[in-house]
DNA sequence: CGCGAATTTACGTTAAAACGAAGAATATTC
DNA sequence: GAATATTCTTCGTTTTAACGTAAATTCGCG
């Protein structure tokens, strides 16, 4: 359906206007889909974000800062999201002496299982876009990469 | 920059899990730049979205059933949502002699004022789109709409 | 009419986000 | 090397979201 039939905006204003909203809009479609196939596992997208950002580090380890940088959302409390990841024994938290204002965080055994239990799941998500044909996302890619250009 | 390099991602598995995560982080992107133009005003996007969609009606009126049906995060707790609003004498509330479940909502001269001071900040955001080329902007539009076709 | 189902809003509770500030460790500068 | 600034994480507090549930009203149907 189209954007001004789902939300019954009769029109916009200017393609600009149009193009926030609808990509907003997308944006909640999209997060439900992906928390409702986490659901079952009792994670957060943001947890799940985590989780994989931690798997995919060559050594294993990465600090705070590291996942600020890197996750989505900006500006979490990355310290208050990964204690419930170490409470539920998905990752492990240690000192770094190096530089002891740091805290090095690694996915454990358990976190890994978790993710290859999630990971179909998700690819499912992702397989509702078959519809879309492949060029047609890559052209979208990089139009959102050109509106992000002087947001931030 | 590309997504890509934005959250140091090397590669994406394909353009479908590209285009999710990208269209994520963009709204993301989105939200805080109008976050960013409302903050002056002591007001959430959520609020905001309610003051356009109550002078958008034409008898002025709505219920809370009518805002959630159109309103972009789905399912908000609209009553404590128009409980600050009402607060801020923004909006007014009163019963609905026809149907008295029903809670009727009305934007106050207080809101509309309020509208027309933030609506110059918030089309500065939109003008911030003005190096993409309207084409552009209504193909991803029309591309978002496709991806939201088989997602809720 | 009387009963059950559906609609609409409100609320209680728990979890998470937002924001600022503090504390500890390190880096920099003179 | 002492003072200052910066980085990195944590914590307190206040808002806001999430989620289920309850209360009130209306509707449908026999």
């Amino acid at each position: 359906m189209k954007i001004e039939e789902e939300i019954k905006q009769s029109k916009f204003n200017n393609a600009k206007e149009k193009a926030l909203v609808n990509i907003i809009y997308t944006a909640n479609a999209v997060e439900d889909a992906f928390k409702k196939s986490l659901k079952s596992h009792g994670i957060s997208l943001p947890q799940y974000n985590v989780l994989r950002i931690l798997k995919g580090r060559k050594d294993g380890y990465a600090t705070c800062g590291d996942l600020k940088e890197v996750m989505l959302d900006k500006n979490p409390d990355v310290t208050r999201l990964c204690d419930k990841l170490v409470t539920k024994k998905l990752i492990l938290r240690s000192n770094n002496k190096s530089n002891r204002r740091q805290i090095l965080l690694k996915i454990s055994d358990k976190g890994l299982k978790t993710l290859e239990e999630i990971y179909p799941h998700f690819s499912a998500v992702n397989e509702l876009l078959s519809h879309v044909p492949d060029d047609r996302l890559e052209i979208l890619s990089d139009t959102l990469d050109m509106i992000r250009e002087n947001l931030q």
